[in-house]
RNA sequence: GGGGGUGUACUCAAGCAGUCAACGAGGGCAGACUGUAAAUCUGCUGGCCGUAGGCCUACGUAGGUGCAAAUCCUACCGCCCCCA
């Protein structure tokens, strides 16, 4: 259940609240992505520090641990696989696997990811090998091993992991598709996401996801087809070159039905995070603030540090004065922290890991936070402006 | 006193006559990371000239051999180990 208590006037941003069988979730909201229902070194006490929402696990990587836990069927209310493998009871979602299709067994070998550079090429040639794709779903290799992935399968599998909300299999594409092989994609996510809503068993929120690479009228295609069918919410997924998301979410969310909530998937740096609210988007999940964190970037409101750099050396301030996340608050100098993370590469330790993710975690969930709170107050855009030129890069 | 070893750029550590401004690792610097095969990846790291290319200074110190030396010889200096 989704519920709008306030929506800016001037842009689609808009606040609510949508409730699931693990708690309710203030949106505008971030999503961590925890691939395997887990978060590299930190515990479940750690998370619930953070101040974390709503977690994303996927499919692909949990298919053998969920198939393999004989549990029976998880249903969405109490303690499903993906809670009890995250030692937490709440809200979780998982993605339908549909991404891996690009990034694992096509993406890599043609070096494509979700996004390219302004100049990719969209009308470039290049082959899609040892992939088959039929209406049933896909075949491909992974690690030698020939695998099949479809709409019925992920909707098994995500019956068994038991997020409180799951995705409809989808076809993502990559940048150089080009328009007929996108128009293809979007007429297969469509059927592909009625079979998963008759293998929908409404103990979950299930979501269909729109497509349509980079063509407006492809993008307007799949938002109103999709956005016709009974789904509890909807995501946006695709690939795109760096310019495109705002454009892109204003040709889709006119199409998608107002009541219901939108989630964009796998977009989140700053500068992004504030475009999907302004165009409507309710939830987004991005591995951005994990996967930077593990790498030392920290983020601050004036913008973001590599505290492995020797600049940090000596340096005895917290991240940011006046932060709140568990390592600020614990009082954890850059320069200790510098030396942890450095080290950890090294001994296989994963201390100063955890403390950067923690920061990164809390930063990013009390971004959200203050958007939430200025959406309520009707300052949105004073707000994003604000953060904007303060925040440099 | 006798015997053996060793000295390489910020550090560790290869090289043992030409393809060496010198492998590799660390460190440093710069950059990347957007539905996670990512505790990861990429580039640079003697000086000068805009890169290409070139010039200069460099492998403990000082000489020597040789067309050519970090690489061979001699002496010296410094460290290390073993025997007395």
């Amino acid at each position: 259940m989704f519920k709008v208590f306030k929506k800016d006037k001037k842009t689609k941003a808009r606040s609510g609240v949508l409730s699931t069988p693990h708690g309710d979730i203030k949106t505008p909201s971030y999503v961590f992505v925890g691939t395997y229902g887990k978060f590299r070194h930190l515990t479940s006490g750690d998370i619930k520090k953070t101040k974390t929402q709503l977690i994303i696990a996927n499919t692909f990587h949990l298919w053998d641990f969920a198939l393999a836990d004989r549990d029976g069927a998880s249903k969405a209310s109490e303690k499903t696989f993906l809670t009890k493998r995250l030692g937490l009871n709440i809200p979780t979602m998982t993605d339908s696997g549909g991404f891996q299709v690009l990034s694992l067994a096509f993406g890599n070998k043609n070096k494509v990811g979700k996004f390219m550079t302004d100049s990719a090429k969209t009308d470039a040639t290049y082959k899609r090998s040892k992939i088959k794709i039929t209406k049933k779903g896909v075949h491909f290799n992974f690690k030698g091993r020939k695998m099949f992935l479809g709409p019925e399968l992920s909707m098994k599998i995500q019956e068994k992991i038991g997020a409180d909300i799951i995705f409809a299999f989808d076809h993502i594409t990559s940048p150089l598709d080009n328009f007929k092989y996108n128009k293809k994609a979007v007429e297969l996510t469509d059927e592909w996401a009625k079979i998963c809503l008759k293998k929908y068993n409404k103990n979950q929120l299930l979501f269909g996801i729109v497509q349509g690479g980079t063509y407006k009228d492809l993008r307007i295609k799949s938002a109103k087809s999709i956005g016709s069918l009974p789904f509890d919410g909807f995501g946006i997924g695709g690939s795109y070159t760096k310019k495109q998301i705002s454009k892109m979410l204003k040709w889709i969310i006119p199409y998608l039905p107002e009541e219901k909530p939108r989630h964009l998937l796998g977009v989140g740096k700053v500068a992004d995070i504030f475009e999907a609210v302004q165009n409507g988007i309710d939830t987004f999940d991005c591995v951005i603030p994990t996967r930077e964190a593990r790498h030392g970037r920290l983020y601050t409101k004036t913008g973001f540090m590599d505290i492995r750099r020797g600049a940090y050396l000596k340096d005895k301030k917290v991240i940011e004065k006046g932060c709140d996340c568990l390592t600020c608050s614990s009082k954890i100098p850059r320069s200790k922290i510098r030396e942890l993370i450095k080290s950890d590469n090294i001994n296989q330790n994963t201390a100063g890991q955890r403390w950067c993710l923690m920061h990164n975690m809390w930063f990013f969930n009390s971004l959200l936070e203050e958007i939430r709170v200025s959406i309520s107050k009707g300052r949105f855009t004073e707000f994003k402006k604000k953060f904007i030129s303060g925040f440099d890069r």
